[in-house]
DNA sequence: TCAGGTCGTTTAATCGTGTAAATAGATAAG
DNA sequence: CTTATCTATTTACACGATTAAACGACCTGA
């Protein structure tokens, strides 16, 4: 009975004396068999080990039962914490997940998409730079993460919200000279975030100063000089990453979190909470950010003409070590 | 000219004049056909915008052109490098990667097996817990990271000499009274860096004291009272996660690294140079070890009976500022 | 008793490729 | 000029599943 090749359908149907349209119905659930031969026909699916080749059914019906998640990078703190929902929510559906990253170029978004089409994912869940293009015809149904975007069904956290949460907790603290280590704002989430902060503060706190930079733990020339000038009592990031950058730069001269300068974050990544770094910060929910893109999707691939549909999770403010009260 | 459907092979067939097979030909490259018909056929092919059905050609090949990616977890920065490098190694091949995690738990790694099997790899790159059991016959070829596995290729960093580079480097920076925090020795990876460490040391160092840990950045009592005794002037941890947890536990305890006593880790993840860790490590090279365990399983699934292959690859110091001479 | 309806099952076509075997067309050999 | 030998191309089937349509058995009501 052992065989080489793995057990198709017609085995199974022939042992169990049955066609294998019936063994299909059975395995698919579409309830139009008696209750004693679906009952047949699974005790002998499982007695053969039988599991349904995903090409062939692939092949028939145009869905592969594979959904892309597409990232910046993998090698930070952030997104693994997103891919390991989307992956838990997308099994927990029957769907694979092909995780890729772009490598935070957006000419290099497109290119993946390609990759992802030529390998047959039925969507994917992508954080995308507001200048990747859309091709059009879509090749296959996208959601947004981080931002809305035009035309796509979207996840993302209440940036601004966050933003204005900062100001605010800062001014409890009794903060007045705030430097602003900012992203560049072509970025929809951190254009939102200083916005969000901009707006709480105005007229109550002044930005001393403000340098836009990359969302990598390394500080430009401009931010670390802006930094030694000891003009501010706190320091407002874009997120985490750059608060940890902020924290080296205060380390390498002589300065230090909260005494000196008080530092915040924004993401509430994983690390933010480690002793040694022990961050003040706005978290988003990161895992639900990622189940949720991965239910939208899955109810998107079910019915593409729904509505496009905006999610926004709110935030909440994470009180730690960097940060004290002044005055 | 543009219909709903994506363009098969049929419809390149159909254009260029000539029959299904010859584009077949074609496309595979099997050097079947003349020129004229061959260069006909590509321009074809790139002007209806085709691309191959992957289902299709994995129901009548067999290949899915997937392969696996089983990690503990991604939430750690030692294994997104790795996975960014299998990834990409793999797409060179043609191959895409379905990076999963199996949570650590070596229950889960047999069912993540199965789970990658339903949805049609063809093999998988996997560091796996020495419990693990292999199905038999194996559902396909897996390469074993990090450590030797008995039956599958594998590639991993020199542990043993990473524990003696360890030693020999505590030794010459004049450290005699060693603390140690190994990882259980269940794990080959953790048992050989220990082995190494104490192998080089023997009769050199005392190892004061040694607290089997988990491999993540929080320590156990245990732990935590043996650093709070000050009997050593070197920890050597088994990993930089722990190495990190050591720090914290040092900065809670109103100590620094290396003025009260010096740290040591291993890997040099990536967050290892920044300047509020700047830790003294080994460094194992985790990209490489991510893309020459692709070749492996790659060169392994077009020849299946080549003699099983074991990869070592060389391990190097990596001198920060967590570690001083003592004397 | 028989037409019509219901329900459970089977028959058979199909998805897009790959590839062994058949075929035709050209070339070489005798 | 015929026959054998290649070679480029086509024909035709298989891969394993899904699913519309055909079928047959059973029931119901006039």
């Amino acid at each position: 009975m052992t065989r080489g090749r793995s057990p198709t359908i017609k085995d199974v149907a022939k042992v169990a004396g049955v066609s294998s349209a019936t063994v299909s119905y059975v395995l698919n659930d579409l309830n139009k068999v008696t209750p004693e031969v679906d009952a047949l026909v699974r005790r002998v699916a499982k007695e053969l080990g039988y599991s349904r080749n995903n090409a062939a059914r692939a092949l028939k019906t145009g869905r592969n039962n594979i959904i892309g998640c597409i990232l910046p990078t993998l090698t930070s703190p952030v997104f693994p914490e997103i891919a390991q929902a989307v992956q838990l929510r997308a099994e927990a559906h029957g769907y694979a997940t092909l995780v890729i990253d772009s490598g935070n170029a957006p000419m290099r978004e497109e290119k993946v998409v390609r990759t992802l089409a030529k390998h047959g994912v039925d969507g994917a869940v992508a954080l995308l730079h507001p200048k990747f293009k859309l091709a059009d015809p879509p090749i296959f149904p996208i959601v947004s993460l981080d931002a809305k975007f035009p035309g796509l069904d979207s996840v993302h956290a209440d940036h601004y919200a966050g933003g204005r949460l900062m100001a605010e907790h800062a001014m409890a603290l009794g903060h007045r000279r705030i430097g602003m280590l900012s992203g560049f704002q072509d970025l929809t989430s951190s254009f939102e975030r200083r916005q969000g902060f901009v707006d709480a503060a105005a007229g109550r706190v002044e930005l001393v100063w403000e340098v836009n930079v990359h969302l990598v733990p390394q500080l430009p020339p401009a931010a670390v000089e802006a930094i030694r000038r000891r003009e501010v009592t706190m320091i407002a990031c874009v997120n985490d990453l750059v608060a940890i950058a902020a924290l080296s730069v205060l380390k390498d001269s002589g300065m230090s979190a909260p005494g000196d300068v008080s530092v915040f974050g924004f993401d509430d990544m994983q690390w933010a909470s480690w002793p040694l770094i022990d961050l003040t910060t706005i978290r988003q929910p990161l895992a639900d950010l990622g189940s949720r893109a991965a239910d939208l999707l899955i109810s998107r691939l079910d019915d593409r003409s729904r509505p496009v549909e905006d999610l926004v999770l709110p935030v909440t403010l994470v009180e730690r070590g960097s940060t004290a009260r002044v005055g």
